[in-house]
DNA sequence: GAACAGCATTCCTAAATAAGGAACACCCTT
DNA sequence: AAGGGTGTTCCTTATTTAGGAATGCTGTTC
């Protein structure tokens, strides 16, 4: 898998953009990227011609530019994931008044594609293109869902696991176990293990071979827990899930869950 | 202006995919690029390395991928101007009924940046990311106020403009006329020149320099046109615009004598 | 107010890097 | 079974990049 050395140093320099806030100049992304000046200096140029950075007038420094947009809207309008789904999240988000994800996995990392927010006053902040862990939560479970005890530790085993909450599972081999525990009921869950107080349930979504591409998850405050039944809320969930799998052409063999193994 | 053409080749790649619809092949791309299909290879690795790419299981072919939302977050989430002119956006449209637009222009194209539609029945899609004429649009034309007639040329000269409606400037020289005209009432306006039945009015923003470096517009069908004077849709959203500019920084020596701050 | 320290940006040449033809493996269709 | 299509890799030439030094700018400090 060789690549192309040059461009990879200016992706990183958007990737670098990406990850700072605040508009930088040129030296300092120098100095983060260990390059020199001036071939950042080229890099931003020619960044810059395609409207991917863009120079503050006065300051000089760079930040990202608007022409990202652009990319973006190629997935979120063109890509049939997002648009088989995004009628799915926003039935989950009006019926149950959830806040209602897409999502794919991105190394070790989740990646959100869409959030509807729920009409309830309590809201959860997310947007497109924003990760989050995958060890604290349903959709990040389910990301994972049928992934051997190996693959899991190669994924996540590179840091060991942020403790979000008390009760955020660290061990990995208890992740594990939970995992594939919930492989045969066929969702996952995160209980006050990412954020305090919040209760989150996921499913995988799966493409016309079988394989998990994606997740779907819905989120909603502990405290309206008790009035709903988590495997009631698992079964809608996994419902949402199956149909837009099935609309991204998978078949499942038997079309009640277990043994996903066999697909024809 | 010297720049690292290894990026060039590589970000071509993005901007072509991009605007393909279809997953596309390696040596597809290499002949529209007229490069070659182990160069492009290269550069399809390394973009898939960041998931600015990922390749089709099956097909092998290659698409957009969806790390490019981590992108157009840093826009959305992060930008000064999409920000402010969000809450003005939806107050035009929520007032108005009106659908409402924020862009910059990006050389002879508007890329828009925000777009709220209206509750009315009728709606106009569009997305953040896509582009859009300057020659024909109330936005585009704000974007283009107070340019000299020869940069307007600089601008839009390289192509004929094209004919959308019968109602299309389509001679440069009437449209710089056209715009110098709307500098000294403040807005823009599209009868019927961008799309049939569609009424637009847009103003400029401006940054803390003065210079005009975005825009806003508002849409609604022609049938409601008679119920609405102009003149007063024009006043409502050259008041928004301001207040964004604002925002920004700018203060206008011929505007109303607010001015809380002090002014060096 | 002058020297200074920081900045972005440009030039030039050594040296790292990418390009491209050819080759390989793998589908399809014929 | 053959042929034309694909994505992908290898290897050598030579294109292209990197980086120190230089420039001009801006704001700060003594």
């Amino acid at each position: 898998m060789t690549g192309n050395l040059s461009l990879e140093r200016g992706l990183a320099v958007l990737d670098l953009l990406k990850d700072i806030d605040e508009p930088i100049g040129v030296r300092d992304i120098a100095r983060r990227l260990d390059q020199s000046a001036a071939a950042v200096q080229r890099i931003l140029n020619t960044l810059a011609e395609h409207g991917y950075v863009e120079q503050i007038a006065e300051s000089r420094r760079y930040r990202l530019g608007h022409s990202v947009l652009a990319l973006a809207r190629y997935i979120l309008r063109k890509d049939r994931l997002v648009g088989l789904a995004e009628a799915e999240l926003q039935a989950l988000a009006a019926e149950g008044c959830f806040n209602a994800f897409l999502a794919v996995r991105r190394d070790d990392r989740g990646l959100y594609l869409l959030t509807v927010q729920s009409k309830s006053p309590v809201v959860i902040r997310s947007s497109p293109g924003e990760s989050f862990p995958l060890h604290s939560t349903a959709l990040g479970k389910a990301l994972l869902m049928e992934l051997s005890a190996e693959a899991i530790i190669e994924i996540l085993g590179q840091a060991p696991l942020e403790r979000l909450t008390p009760r955020t599972v660290t061990e990995i081999s208890k992740l594990v176990v939970q995992i594939h525990g919930s492989e045969s009921v066929g969702y996952t869950t995160s209980i006050d293990e990412n954020f305090a107080g919040l209760i989150a349930v996921g499913a995988p979504v799966r493409d016309a071979s079988g394989a998990i591409v994606a997740g779907i998850s819905v989120a909603y405050p502990r405290s309206v827990g008790p009035l709903v039944e988590i495997a009631e809320v698992g079964e809608t969930v996994m419902a949402a899930a199956t149909r837009i799998s099935a609309s991204l052409g998978y078949r499942d063999a038997r079309s009640q869950h277990k043994d996903p193994s066999h697909a024809a």
